[in-house]
DNA sequence: AGCACGCCGACT
DNA sequence: GTCGGCGTGCTC
């Protein structure tokens, strides 16, 4: 094997370029070099890349002379064949650059490698008579300074190149690059005590608790003791070690655990503890299912003999959570591993408690805001397939991007969400697709939960494409909540209306109020952000750098821009034609708390937005207080719609369905009617039938007359006749291109001549280009150019087509400085 | 992404 | 005359 034969490798860098760069491998590195391995390369003049080994050849580059690779650093490949295959078809599919898939897909630490830093190796016997000039200067410098970057190591020793060299110190463990501290992961550990072998015996161990019980000195140590034994399961007998913490919380004496374990009663030794899952949870029994999930379960298993995907049209409360339980069951004892996808902002609630009451140290939770250190320990369990450890991903959208090895199945669940969409940065997948590849990938199946699901998904199912369950009645015979409109133009005609809401809403939330129940009112935030405005001549402040009117803050009271953050101090005069009349306009969750306490003293309320859960875990606190029924209105956006079980709840008002519905988007229909039927799914549980109130001003809109039958068939078919007449998705596919330039001109000049050439070639398909709602952020003006193309067109060949057309766009030089960014699948 | 190279304006 | 602004191209 170590024949010196010459070997490049082609390595993905993370960078938004869609190409591999070829490297030369040191001979030394012939054996340890593999497709899947991180390597450390130089890159330009003077950076270092952390990047991906995806193909090694012999082929000698012909254009340049290839780099040599400075470093392995992985003994075995950390991305498998499966995930490499994954990110190119995203990289193709999604027409992002492959540099773009790999930042997305690895945890932060095992990339960042850029502005490597060298550290004094802790071996460093500080023998500096080994050391010539130069070297002994970077060990001097690293005495004082701790780190130093490569550029500051050039300035030092006062040449250009100075990798050369740091290899050398590197081999010669004098220093050592903080990435290499960095990966080396140290698990976390923690004290543990166990009982000495040598009471196992029980009569000895009867005779030593029987010993310390009498004599009263050793009150403190019996009781200690005693802890241990509870905590150990010595019911069961078996003598587990248990964390010292854990007893010292549950009550034993310190001192009296030091004079257990001086007396070599106990023994503590340091055991390797998760950073996850840190409080054990008790194992919960799974729960009998009643007849309509039984067969569910047996529909689902047999769509999957057939198909890769079944969908699970479950209404809320119909308990998919227990189906789930059971297939995520059944794939363990096949010893194969599980992915469950939620929507990023239900991560943090009831569900992870539910399962993991289920399943205990099997689940991993992986998502964004988890550290570094924690995700990488589930990326490396799942890549060994740790037959103990994390069996079950439970994670937002990046989760797709973990190692697997062997999954066997998929679960996603409020499929139609969606925050499984990533717009920015690019790549711009949508997780439940990529699922579907991946489960693919790995024979394994997907299973798509919701509630209402999102139009294509359904229509794939309808025409067989997916399997289709359905769960029709609530678990428990629990009735769905009764939903009734608030008529608002009859109530402004009789001025009924108490500022923003209708006396109807109003009397039932009294009514609620008397009988102790909570209240969740929903307002959508978008497009009810508080502006002021001129009462003579309508004009209102506006952000410098945006198209928007600055939203007013009154915790802070600043006006600010919700593109940029552009800050200024309210304004007293209009700018416009100098009058003092200026009024606030429009009304966000904060308003309807304001009048909300005007209208009930006395009543505590809470809101739920945004602003309100800025805190690390305000969001948590506040669902705490709710849930506590220390609140009794919990006012919020979008958020209050999300997963959250309250058994106390029987009224939910929504108070503006009219500008959800007037929102200008091909899906704001389909969305309307996710978004209250999810909220009215709050309403009522245990004992009580929930009831729903919808402020609009057109109750006989078909869709809030579906909502209020709990329609989603009505209004899938009524929904699918519009989208087919006005040529969207399902019926064909989306590409939204993006153009941005600082100049207004240069923008309507290269986007009308991007529009033309792709006109020659798609014809019709094309539309635009237009400006969005939105047309000037940061400075940049926008353009948006949408491509709809037949369902059953190849879009592959579309793209390709798309590509060369933006190449050639790019080849003229006043478009240079245009930005497109594509979107397919846009949401 | 970053960094060098290069071509235009306001300065000692 | 030069310093430095950013627009453009390239990186194995």
């Amino acid at each position: 094997m170590s024949e010196r034969k010459t070997f490049f490798a082609d390595i993905i860098l993370p960078l938004a370029v869609d190409l591999t760069f070829t490297y030369r491998v040191p001979f030394e590195l012939n054996d340890t070099i593999k497709n899947g391995v991180r390597v450390v390369v130089p890159f330009g003049k003077s950076k270092l890349y952390t990047g991906i080994v995806v193909r090694v050849h012999e082929e000698i580059p012909k254009e340049y002379q290839a780099k040599y690779i400075e470093h392995v650093l992985d003994e075995s490949p950390i991305i498998t064949g499966k995930q490499l295959k994954l990110w190119k078809w995203i990289s193709e599919y999604y027409m992002a650059p492959i540099g773009d898939v790999m930042n997305a897909a690895l945890p932060g630490n095992f990339k960042l490698a850029s502005e490597t830093k060298i550290v004094l190796h802790p071996d460093f016997d500080r023998n500096y008579d080994e050391l010539n000039d130069k070297e002994y200067l970077i060990v001097e410098a690293l005495d004082v300074q701790d780190t130093l970057d490569l550029k500051e190591i050039s300035q030092i020793l006062q040449q250009k190149s100075v990798h050369a060299l740091i290899k050398k110190l590197i081999d010669r463990r004098i220093v050592m690059s903080v990435e290499e501290m960095r990966y080396k992961y140290t698990p976390k550990t923690a004290t543990f005590v166990q009982l000495n072998s040598q009471f196992s015996q029980e009569e000895v161990l009867s005779e030593l608790v029987n010993e310390l019980e009498q004599d009263g000195r050793k009150k403190k140590q019996f009781e200690a003791l005693m802890h241990y034994l509870k905590a150990g399961g010595f019911a069961q007998n078996t003598a587990s070690p248990v964390r010292r913490s854990e007893l010292v919380d549950a009550g034993a004496s310190l001192s009296a655990l030091n004079t257990l374990e001086k007396n070599g009663i106990l023994e503590s030794l340091r055991l390797e503890i998760s950073r996850l899952n840190s409080e054990d949870t008790t194992l919960t029994e799974t729960k009998e299912l009643s007849p309509e999930q039984t067969t569910a379960l047996q529909q689902i298993r047999e769509n999957f003999q057939e198909k890769d995907v079944c969908l699970l049209h479950g209404v809320t409360g119909s308990g998919k959570t227990e189906i789930y339980v059971e297939l995520i069951q059944e794939q363990l004892a096949q010893g194969r591993q599980v992915l469950f996808l939620l929507p990023e902002i239900a991560l943090t609630t009831q569900l992870i408690d539910r399962l993991s009451a289920y399943f205990g140290d099997l689940i991993g939770v992986y998502h964004s805001k988890f550290n570094q250190n924690e995700r990488v320990e589930i990326w490396n369990s799942v890549l060994r397939d740790d037959p103990t450890k994390f069996r079950i991903i439970l994670g937002a959208r990046s989760s797709v991007f973990l190692p697997f090895k062997s999954l066997g199945l998929i679960i996603v669940d409020e499929e139609h969400e969606n925050t499984f969409k990533q717009y920015d940065p690019s790549p711009r997948y949508h997780a439940r697709d990529v699922s579907i590849v991946l489960s693919h990938l790995h024979g394994a199946k997907t299973l798509l939960g919701t509630a209402t699901p999102s139009i294509e998904t359904y229509f794939n199912a309808q025409e067989g494409k997916y399997g289709f369950v359905e769960l029709s009645k609530r678990f428990g015979g629990i009735q769905m909540p009764e939903i009734q409109c608030a008529d608002l133009k009859k109530e402004r005609r009789r001025k009924t209306m108490h500022s923003l809401f209708s006396s109807f809403l109003l009397e039932e939330m009294k009514t609620a109020l008397d009988n102790k129940e909570q209240i969740i009112l929903f307002q959508n935030r978008r497009g009810y952000t508080p502006i002021w405005i001129c009462e003579v001549c309508n004009w209102s402040p506006k952000c410098k750098n945006c198209d928007v009117s600055l939203t007013y803050h009154k915790h802070s009271n600043m006006l600010k821009c919700h593109y940029c953050s552009y800050t200024i101090p309210p304004v007293g005069t209009c700018s416009n034609c100098g009058s003092n009349r200026l009024h606030m306009h429009g009304f966000g969750t904060e308003k309807v708390e304001d009048e909300l306490s005007l209208l009930l003293p006395g009543v505590t309320i809470s809101r739920l937005d945004l602003d309100s859960t800025r805190s690390k875990d305000g969001y948590q606190k506040i669902l705490e207080q709710f849930g506590k029924k220390e609140v009794d209105v919990l006012v919020g956006t979008q958020m209050v719609t999300k997963g959250l079980d309250f058994d106390n709840v029987s009224l939910v008002g929504i108070l503006d369905a009219d500008m959800m519905l007037r929102y200008p988007d091909f899906r704001s229909f389909e969305r309307s009617f996710q978004l209250m039927s999810q909220v009215a799914g709050r309403a009522g549980r245990r004992n009580k039938r929930g009831k729903v109130i919808i402020q609009t001003g057109t109750p006989e809109h078909w869709i809030i007359q579906q909502v209020m039958h709990h329609d989603y068939v009505t209004m899938y078919k009524q929904e699918l006749i519009e989208r087919k007449n006005f040529g969207y998705p399902p019926y064909t596919k989306l590409i939204y291109l993006t153009l941005k330039h600082k100049s207004e001109q240069q923008l309507e000049g290269s986007a009308a001549d991007l529009a033309q050439q792709l006109k020659a070639v798609f014809g019709s398909r094309i539309i635009g280009p237009e400006y969005p709602l939105v047309r000037k952020i940061q400075n940049s003006y926008i353009k948006i150019i949408r491509i709809k193309m037949e369902r059953e067109a190849s879009h592959k060949k579309i793209k390709g087509r798309l590509q060369e057309i933006i190449n050639q766009f790019y080849s003229s030089p006043v478009n240079k400085s245009v930005r497109i960014s594509i979107d397919v699948d846009p949401v």
